[in-house]
DNA sequence: ATCCGATTTGCATACGCATGCAACAAATTT
DNA sequence: AAATTTGTTGCATGCGTATGCAAATCGGAT
C-alpha cells in the first residue's frame, strides 16, 4: 500500500493509446486511427484494437484530443441562481440534447456580481467551444466574448449589440395578456415586475403599456421587486392605492412571485381570486400548474427555445462565419384558475 | 472575409503562452511560471507578464495543463431527470462551492437506461477528477468506477459496495414521521413510495415498518408509483380499501407526489386535509412550502449534505488512499398544514 | 576585484493524441 | 510476370503547458 506511483491510484486511471498499442505490438497511431471515425484502418484490426482497449479499459483522452483539434467539445452554461424556476428544466434538456451531439455542458454558476469576471476567466481557460448565458452577463462581459471570437448565445436577454440570442417575446406576451385583461373589463392593472433594470421586467412593462395605449380610462401601477416568493407582500404594499384599494388585475413577471401574490391575496388580505382580483403571470413551471395554483398566464415555449439555442450554438461552432441571429418566440396562453378573462 | 485561417475565427481565440513570451522577448517557460503559483519568478517580471497577457487576452489553457498534471479540475455530476425537485438546488450549490475550490462541474444527464453506459464512457473520456452521482447508476456501473480508481460519491443512495456516499437517512426520518402519526392516533397508514426497486422508497418503507412494529393494531398499505404529480391519482386508487375507504394518513416519499395526493384529496375526492386525511412527505422544495401547500414532513439538510459531498469529493482527489466513507444525515421535521400530528 | 550562494531564466522534454508523409503489402490491371 | 493501383501501417511531429536541469544574473561578503 505504501510505495504507490503517483499516477492514478486505481488500476486503469491513466491508460493511454500507447498501452493498447504495446499490448498488440502495433503503433500508437494505429490505435488512434481505430478511434477516429473515417480514418484509414482495416476493420479486422480495428476490432482487435477495440477488444484490447475494452480489456485494459482504455478510453481516448478528450483533453488531449481537444488540445490538438483546438476544440474541447465543451459548452459553457452561465447561470445565476434564483432567477427562473424553468431554468433547471432548460439545463437538463439542453445538456441531454447536446450530449447526443457530442457536446458536454460545463457549468459556470454566478453568485454575486464579483464572481462574473472570475467565471469569464474560467470560461476562457477551459476553451469551451461556445457559451450559453442567461441574463446575468452585462454588456461589457458579453462583448468581450464576441470580440475574442467565442460564440455566445444569450437566453432571454437581447442586447443592442451583435449578439445571438434566443428569447421569449415577453413584450408581445405582456401585450396579449394585458389586452385580455382590458377586454374582460379590467381598467386598473398592477404590474409586478422584476428588479429595477431587469431586461424581462422592462420588456413586460413595454408590452403592457403598448396594450394600454388604446384605452384612455385604463391605469397602470408598477412595482419592482425581486423574483422571490416572499417579495409578493412587498409588491402588494407598493401597489396599494391611497384609498387602500388594490388593482383589480395583477400581471406578474414570474411564477414564483405570482404564487406569492395569490397566497397573499387569498390569505392575509382575504381577497378572492379571480373574484376580487385577477392574477396572470409568465411561467409554465410545473408546480405553478398544480391544482392549488393553476396560474393563468403565458407559457414560454421552452422546448422550441431549447432547440433554437442548440441550433445557434452548434451552428456557430461549425461555421464561425455564420452571423448574429436573434430568435424570438411567442409565448402561448395558458388557461388557469386565477383570472377572470 | 474569405481567406481566414482555421484557428479561431475571432482575434484572440488561440493565444498561447508562447505568444506572450514572444511579445516580451522571454521564454515560454517563464510565462508558464508566472501563472504557476509558487513557481520561481521575479515579481517584477511576473507583473510585466500579467500586463502583457491581459493586453493580448491570454489565459492558460487548462486542457493542456490538465494533460500534464493528469488532473482535469473537472468533476462529473450524473443526474437523471424527474427524480427530485431539490436536485437543481443541489446542482447550483455544489457547482458554486466547487468553483471556489477551482473545480468545474461537468454535467452528465441520464435519459433512459441505455444512455447510462454512454454517459460512463464520456465520463472516462473527459478524465474528470471525481464523480458525484444521484441514484441513477446501478451496481455494475458504480463498481466500474471504483475498480478503475475514479473517486465516486453517491448522493442519496447507498450500496452494499465500498462506495462513498452522502445521504439523508430516510429510514430514520420515515420512522420518526410514522411514529408521529401513530402517536397522534393514526392506525391506518398509506405509503406512497417511489417506483419498485427505488432505493429511497425501500428505505422509507423500512423505516415505516420499524415504527409500526410496536403497534399491533396499526396497518400499512403501500403503493409504488413514479415521482410525478400525476401519479398521485393512481397511488390513491391503489391505496383504496375494499370498502372504498382511504388510509387516514398518507406518507409520501416526495414533495411532488405529496402535492398530487393533497390536490386529489381536496379536489376530486372531496376530503379535507388534515381533517379527514393527514399527508406527510419528504421534501423541503420551495414551492411545496408555499402557502397553498405547506406540506408537513421531513426536510433533507441539503446544505450539510452538499458540504459533505464536496468534502468527500475533494478529499478523495487529494488523497486517493482515503477510504470509503458513508455520511448519513438525519432529516429535520418541518411543520406544515397537512397533518394532524 | 573575486568568489560564493541565492535567485531567476532558458533549454529541452514530456503529457496523450491526431495526422501528413513515406513505407509497405495486397489487390488489380496490363 | 511486371506494373499499377488501392488499402494499411509506422514514423515523426506538433497541439499548449509544466518542470528538471543547467546557465546566467545578482547581491553581498571577503
Amino acid at each position: 500500500m505504501a510505495g504507490r506511483k503517483a499516477r492514478g491510484a486505481g488500476s486503469g486511471a491513466g491508460i493511454t493509446s500507447r498501452d493498447v498499442a504495446k499490448a498488440l505490438n502495433i503503433s500508437q497511431s494505429t490505435v488512434s486511427r481505430a478511434f477516429t471515425p473515417g480514418a484509414s484502418i482495416s476493420p479486422a484490426l480495428r476490432d482487435r484494437i477495440f477488444a484490447a482497449a475494452e480489456k485494459v479499459g482504455y478510453r481516448p483522452n478528450l483533453l488531449a484530443r481537444g488540445l490538438i483539434a483546438g476544440k474541447s467539445n465543451l459548452i459553457g452554461v452561465v447561470l445565476a441562481r434564483q432567477t427562473n424556476l424553468l431554468y433547471p428544466e432548460l439545463l437538463y434538456e439542453l445538456s441531454g440534447r447536446l450530449a447526443e451531439r457530442g457536446y458536454q455542458v460545463l457549468l459556470f454558476p454566478i453568485g454575486d456580481a464579483a464572481s462574473v469576471q472570475d467565471a469569464i476567466n474560467r470560461i476562457w481557460s477551459f476553451r469551451v467551444d461556445a457559451v450559453l448565458a442567461t441574463g446575468v452577463l452585462d454588456e461589457a462581459a458579453v462583448s468581450a466574448f464576441e470580440q475574442h471570437g467565442l460564440p455566445l448565445v444569450m437566453f432571454n436577454r437581447v442586447f443592442d449589440l451583435p449578439i445571438s440570442s434566443v428569447s421569449c417575446d415577453f413584450a408581445a406576451g405582456a401585450r396579449d395578456l394585458a389586452t385580455r385583461l382590458l377586454k374582460a373589463g379590467h381598467r386598473d392593472i398592477g404590474l409586478v415586475g422584476g428588479p429595477e433594470g431587469s431586461f424581462v421586467g422592462a420588456e413586460v412593462e413595454r408590452g403592457v403599456r403598448a396594450a394600454l395605449a388604446g384605452w384612455a380610462d385604463a391605469r397602470l401601477s408598477v412595482a419592482h421587486v425581486d423574483y422571490r416568493y416572499e417579495s409578493a407582500a412587498e409588491a402588494l404594499k407598493l401597489l396599494r392605492r391611497e384609498d387602500g384599494g388594490l388593482p383589480g388585475a395583477l400581471l406578474c413577471v414570474n411564477d414564483t412571485v405570482a404564487a406569492g401574490c395569490l397566497d397573499q391575496l387569498r390569505g392575509t388580505l382575504g381577497r378572492t381570486v379571480p373574484g376580487d382580483v385577477s392574477v396572470v403571470t409568465f411561467g409554465g413551471f410545473g408546480p405553478a400548474r398544480w391544482q392549488s395554483y393553476r396560474l393563468t398566464g403565458m407559457q414560454q415555449p421552452m422546448d422550441q427555445m431549447t432547440d433554437a439555442a442548440i441550433e445557434l450554438l452548434v451552428g456557430r461552432i461549425a461555421d464561425s462565419q455564420s452571423g448574429v441571429e436573434r430568435r424570438s418566440f411567442l409565448p402561448v396562453f395558458m388557461e388557469g384558475d386565477t383570472a377572470a378573462i
